[in-house]
DNA sequence: GGCTAAGATATTGTTCAACAATTCTCAATA
DNA sequence: TATTGAGAATTGTTGAACAATATCTTAGCC
């Protein structure tokens, strides 16, 4: 065993609630969820903790932990840090190693075809490939580490959304313009492209959300 | 009492960090400080916990937690998000809000005034807050919370520096300019001079990390 | 009826003691 | 010198207990 109790009830709590299982908002309690997961109070809070540093879920001075709720606030400043790492990125496409360079291509490759057969769920996952693809232009470890938990905040946020199709199509080709001024040096343009890209993304998503709030009402 | 006592003793631990007191690659003993500190090893576990997430402690499976050492690739990768986050900084400054502005040039006078009268530990911390303060142009809360990560990260690295004035000193006069760049909305010029700026910096800092270790050899 | 306040209940925060699992130490051996 | 293996030391995990805090209930009041 290479990995901690703790470390695998983050696993197991992590799936739950990125797969949905424990909505956003919902508090888990250190009783139910030990009794539920066969492991002590004291194990099950530091399984907490990692979960905070994931930013999956929030801690509350004597009240205990919630499912992280991500509203248009955080939505729009997630964006704004994608924004300046992808950004980074971009810029240092140059200079970049190869493999780096071609991993950006290869999402995009994946996402057509997952496209072409029309399975969705898969298209979206390769859309954030391609993004952390981007990020990780810079070569910096603490970079794609960031990328990453922005990443999965967001996946939180895009519960929210009604069809991954309707939000990730139009972008099938933008990727493909954005890798193919990538592959041909064309920085300037490309940083222009990802600024408006960007943009318009966390316009669609505050849309969808706003939607969404109008229904609860 | 509205902090946690893990919160309190991470408090003590980070200061002792930062003093000095705890140089990086010293293993924390869970039994001696928990008596050191009169807190059971499970409260002494969550505040490494907090440490770890302030980056300033690692935490390796079954062999305990130390305190960060933070070698030449780290201080390079630093330096690279650092670029990132003030450069998306320096290009939000025409729409920041006011404060935001004027809390950049306030860092330079501060930095100014205590170089006037010697206090060189004052100028470095000031320093810290300039840069701290390009990044917040952006109005972001996610990076604010980066950038105070990065800095306290480098704080560590900073221990090795022999001489705060000989590092801080030639950068005065560039702060001082680069706000001004920022003030007249000359913002292309300005983030052209902060990134040759932080490599200038980056190259003197490993400057200094190598003499160190060429000692120790 | 609705509101406030006091008390009861439930939950988290913290400690302790014990044992299991892993790593480290160091002497004996080839 | 390198290796191995037993013993020591340390971390990982558990369960129970009590304290501190938050939440719920209910009695009393307007």
């Amino acid at each position: 065993m290479t990995l901690s109790t703790a470390q695998r009830v983050a696993g197991v709590l992590r799936d739950r609630i990125e797969g949905g299982g424990l909505p956003p908002g919902t508090r888990l309690s250190e009783e139910a969820l030990g009794r539920d997961l066969g492991v002590s109070r004291n194990t099950l809070r530091e399984a907490f903790r990692l979960l905070v540093h994931e930013s999956l879920v929030v801690h509350r001075l004597n009240r205990g932990v919630f499912v992280r709720v991500v509203d248009p606030a955080d939505v729009t400043d997630i964006y704004r840090v994608r924004a300046a790492l992808e950004r980074a990125g971009v810029r240092a496409a140059a200079g970049a190693a190869p493999a780096l360079r071609a991993a950006v291509t290869a999402a995009v490759d994946h996402a057509e075809r997952a496209a072409a057969r029309g399975d969705w769920q898969e298209v979206a996952s390769a859309d954030l490939r391609f993004h952390r693809a981007l990020a990780a232009l810079s070569g910096s470890p603490r970079i794609d580490a960031a990328m990453d938990r922005l990443l999965a905040e967001l996946r939180l946020a895009f519960h929210a959304m009604p069809s991954p199709r309707r939000f990730h199509e139009p972008f099938l080709v933008r990727n493909r313009a954005l890798a193919r001024l990538l592959e041909d040096g064309e920085h300037a343009a490309a940083e222009r492209e990802l600024t408006t890209y960007l943009d318009d993304a966390l316009e669609l998503i505050l849309g969808a959300l706003r939607e969404r709030e109008g229904e609860n009402a």
